[in-house]
RNA sequence: GGGGAAGUGGCGAAAUGGCAGACGCGCAUGCCUUAGGAGCAUGUGCCUUAACAGGCGUGUGGGUUCGACUCCCACCUUCCCCA
């Protein structure tokens, strides 16, 4: 414990400053917080005459047990931006819940057999214990937890609209699968091959599956022009969507496969003319078929192993590419050559055609391939100065066509044109646009997510359940055994019903939903929350979303944002919002470290609670602000704390003075001096905590913190200069120092919450001093200031700089052939010797 | 391998073409104190110097400019994303 809760009779912040009691954090924390709860300061009216709405919404947490110091990091942050906005006399809606479904909670049950979902409410009460304890301004009569009925069963409305209109679907397919939590993971949260959540190794699994056709959307999603996002993000969804324009074309193999042909997708179709062999992917049908007798034993026991590697492994670049002849041809129909057809694991049944045309002069990993299985190198795009050698590694820039037959001399980026419309007009193949990005896998054979409606039954097959049905609840009670079932395949209660379309028994589905469908459309919830029969309401809809602001970690780049507004464009397209996008401008918070590592409970432990308990809420909250810039994270550290704490102790000293004592010897410019950095002080604070640039904005506060110490020691300053830049420090700390800024608003005799006054305006005007000081450069070396005019002329400063002893010095001896003035900043004389 | 971000005192950082190191930590000296993990004051990039002053300095090497942490080129290192 510190001593600053022990009370001491004397000395400290008593006698001349006007006896005032210790700044003790736990003493006013929990005070305010009651207060502004009971006040309900925070609760956002969709509606307030002269305002506009501003919806400042921060990701949910998953209730993971603690709200860490991570958890701390991000919502300091998003808080005091949403403070600061509210403050600027918008009204602003700044809700906060919980995205309460997923695996922990079932992995919990599994392993320590707790109940989902009182080990999921337990935690989301100690999470809002904490909240508030933050002192953050969420308007918590808007909480929404994703796990209540009330919130899935929307979820299921929306799938159902989905399903009736071809945007969800079923379908057998290879799923990621992993073995360790018994689930099926979309691509997205496959990462280096492994499991995204556990880290376990991801197997394909053939089954039965659900997905959302986010595909349609490709090209609407790739159109970001609009929108206020950081460029990486764009950038990241941008190469996840991975559009390529390209064509397929098909070589024949109709000598061996009555009428069929190897169809191959290329982005570089100018190289056609150069393609010396083919090779398919071990899982394509062909492979067996065009495999010849000599070659049968080979083949199979390549496709065998193949089938035992993972995608990671055949697809590195560290590993060297390997192949098998089949010991068949294929004919280009370009020039009717024939050229091998090879089987190769570096190319895969998932991607494209699942065959690749193999082009060595022109493509790296084909140039390596064909050296090591000693394969025709054929230059077809000429590099400059070419003349006939050998090429030293694969030339894949644009060049002159050679070896093309009509093609030749063209320039290779006409010749893709030119070649694609020549394959087009004979039908050998088309012009084809390909995409990473796959459907949306929502299917997760888990229990703690939301139950897909549908109901299969054996007379009327796929039924979706009627939407007055809604919700189909989770049972409670159930089995769990780490066999690889989902606990809701052996409900019989849950598992069987009727039909509703003819009253047969019948079975439900017994997949769950995954669990970024909650948060794709939560934010539209937090502006609508009350409609009971209906899963928005229009015009609180209309009045909130798009988002004005949203905040939020990196890591969500590819999924959740993506999946986001994939969502919203479906809503619009099924006539329930008006909008385009979801979330107008997009923030990223850094990520706060501990050593360098990422916090984690377990390994890396950082408990907010004992900082908390030991400097108080604002002080955690500042100094985590103070670290660095936001956007950028940082590392955390013990040593720096005191720093901030010595600061706002200096507020609660000086917010507290006597100020009877000022006033007799009011000094000109000393009043000018305070008023200067007083409105500098608001310049800088205002634009700074508009772009989230925190720790800037608290030194500029504590300069000014600084100023006004000096200017109360030395006495020369009025009443009503004192009294108005005291106001105006708390009124800029309120947003990063809620609770103790709100105690000395009140102390220092204002009525009401100092969190719904505006913030200090300031005046451009005042902010010029009228005498400034100049550097002098000497070969923009500097070598002296002067005292100037602020608005001395060109001519005038230049003479003062000339005059400037130490300037006098350098310019001896030679002759000025260059004046440089840079107005209010700076002289530069360019000399050289006579 | 491709794409992106970053590299500044002992430390966290500021400055995005104009006085590098604001603000803070730490450290040093002094004041106050019975006491200090409290408070206040002063100092604190490196080198030379008694001082005035000078030299060097933002990962490395070039370039543009009167002037470069900032812009351009090449390279090194770290982190992130993708393969």
């Amino acid at each position: 414990m510190t001593t600053t809760g022990k009370s001491r009779p004397d000395s400290d912040g008593g006698d001349a400053r006007g006896n005032v009691d210790r700044y003790v954090p736990a003493a006013i924390e929990k005070k305010w917080q009651t207060q502004w709860e009971s006040d309900g300061i925070y609760e956002a009216s969709d509606y307030i005459e002269g305002k506009e709405n501003y919806f400042s919404l921060v990701m949910f947490p998953y209730p993971s047990g603690d709200i860490h110091m991570g958890h701390w990091f991000q919502y300091s942050g998003s808080d005091a931006y949403a403070r600061f906005k509210r403050m600027q006399g918008y009204n602003v809606l700044h809700p906060q819940g919980f995205d309460s479904f997923g695996l922990p909670a079932e992995n919990a049950a599994i392993e320590r057999g707790a109940d989902p979902r009182k080990w999921t409410y337990s935690n989301i009460d100690n999470s809002r214990r904490q909240f508030r304890e933050m002192g953050a301004s969420y308007d918590w009569s808007r909480e929404l937890v994703t796990s209540d009925p009330e919130y899935y069963k929307w979820n299921q409305y929306w799938f159902l609209q989905f399903y009736k209109n071809g945007l969800a679907y079923r379908e057998n397919g290879q799923a990621n699968w992993c073995p360790k939590d018994q689930t099926t993971l979309a691509n997205e949260q496959v990462k280096d091959g492994v499991c995204e959540r556990c880290g376990t190794t991801v197997t394909r699994r053939a089954m039965p599956q659900w997905f959302f056709a986010i595909t349609k959307y490709a090209d609407e999603l790739l159109d970001m022009d609009d929108l206020d996002w950081p460029e990486k993000i764009k950038m990241m969804q941008r190469n996840w969507i991975g559009r390529s324009t390209g064509t397929t074309i098909g070589f024949d193999v109709s000598e061996y496969v009555a009428g069929e042909q190897i169809e191959t997708f290329t982005t570089r179709i100018d190289t056609v003319f150069g393609v010396t062999f083919v090779v398919l992917a071990p899982e394509h049908p062909l492979v067996m078929k065009l495999t010849q007798p000599d070659q049968k034993d080979v083949v199979q026991a390549y496709v065998e192993n193949a089938s035992r590697q993972t995608e990671i492994d055949r697809t590195s670049t560290e590993r060297e590419k390997t192949g098998v002849a089949t010991g068949a041809y294929c004919v280009n129909p370009m020039n009717g050559e024939r050229v091998p057809v090879l089987v190769g694991d570096y190319v895969l049944a998932t991607y494209g055609t699942g065959a690749v045309m193999g082009v060595p002069a022109h493509d790296e990993r084909d140039f390596v391939f064909a050296k090591k299985y000693d394969l025709e190198i054929r230059v077809v795009v000429a590099p400059p100065d070419w003349n006939e050698e050998e090429l030293e590694e694969a030339w894949i820039s644009p060049g002159i066509q050679v070896n093309s037959g009509e093609f030749n001399g063209m320039s290779s980026i006409d010749a893709k044109d030119a070649i694609a419309n020549d394959i087009e007009s004979n039908n050998w193949g088309r012009r084809t646009i390909t995409y990473h990005l796959r459907d949306w896998l929502i299917s997760r054979q888990r229990y703690w997510g939301t139950p897909i409606p549908i109901i299969y039954c054996d007379d009327c097959g796929t039924v979706p359940v009627p939407e007055e049905d809604l919700p189909v609840k989770l049972p409670e009670n159930v089995i769990f055994e780490a066999d690889g079932r989902s606990p809701l395949t052996k409900d019989s209660n849950f598992l069987n019903t009727v039909c509703p379309q003819c009253g047969k028994p019948s079975k439900r589905e017994t997949d769950t939903l995954d669990t970024f469908v909650c948060s794709s459309w939560y934010h539209l919830r937090f502006a609508s929350p009350n409609s009971g029969q209906s899963p928005l309401n229009d015009d609180q809809v209309r009045a909130w979303v798009p988002v004005a602001a949203y905040q939020g970690g990196s890591e969500h780049a590819v999924m959740h944002l993506l999946y986001s507004r994939f969502f919203n464009k479906a809503l619009r397209d099924l006539k329930f919002v008006d909008f385009d996008e979801p979330y107008t401008k997009l923030t990223n918070q850094g990520m706060l470290t501990k050593n360098g590592g990422k916090i984690s409970k377990r390994s890396n432990p950082l408990p907010p609670d004992p900082v908390v308990e030991q400097h108080g809420a604002d002080t955690l909250r500042c100094y985590l602000m103070f670290l660095g810039p936001w956007d950028q994270g940082g590392d955390w550290s013990d040593s720096g704390i005191n720093g901030i704490k010595r600061w706002l102790n200096r507020i609660w000293d000086l917010a507290q003075r006597d100020y009877s004592v000022l006033g007799g010897s009011v000094s000109d410019s000393a009043e000018r001096d305070l008023s200067r950095i007083a409105n500098a002080t608001s310049q800088r604070v205002i634009a700074d905590m508009n772009v989230f640039k925190f720790n800037t904005s608290i030194a500029a506060l504590m300069e000014f913190t600084t100023a006004l110490m000096r200017a109360h020691e030395n006495g020369n300053v009025s009443v009503e200069s004192w009294r108005s830049g005291v106001e105006r420090l708390l009124l800029h700390a309120a947003p990063l120092a809620p609770h103790i800024a709100e105690e000395l608003w009140q102390r220092t005799g204002h009525i009401g919450s100092i969190h719904m006054e505006m913030n200090p305006s300031y005046d451009e005007s005042v902010i010029t001093a009228d005498v400034i000081t100049l550097a002098v450069q000497v070969q923009g070396k500097l070598r002296d200031q002067i005292e100037v005019p602020a608005d001395i002329d060109q001519e005038s400063a230049i003479q003062a700089a000339k005059m400037a002893t130490n300037v006098v010095r350098h310019l001896e001896g030679m002759q000025i052939i260059k004046e440089i003035y840079v107005p209010g900043r700076l002289v530069n004389i360019v000399v050289k010797p006579f």
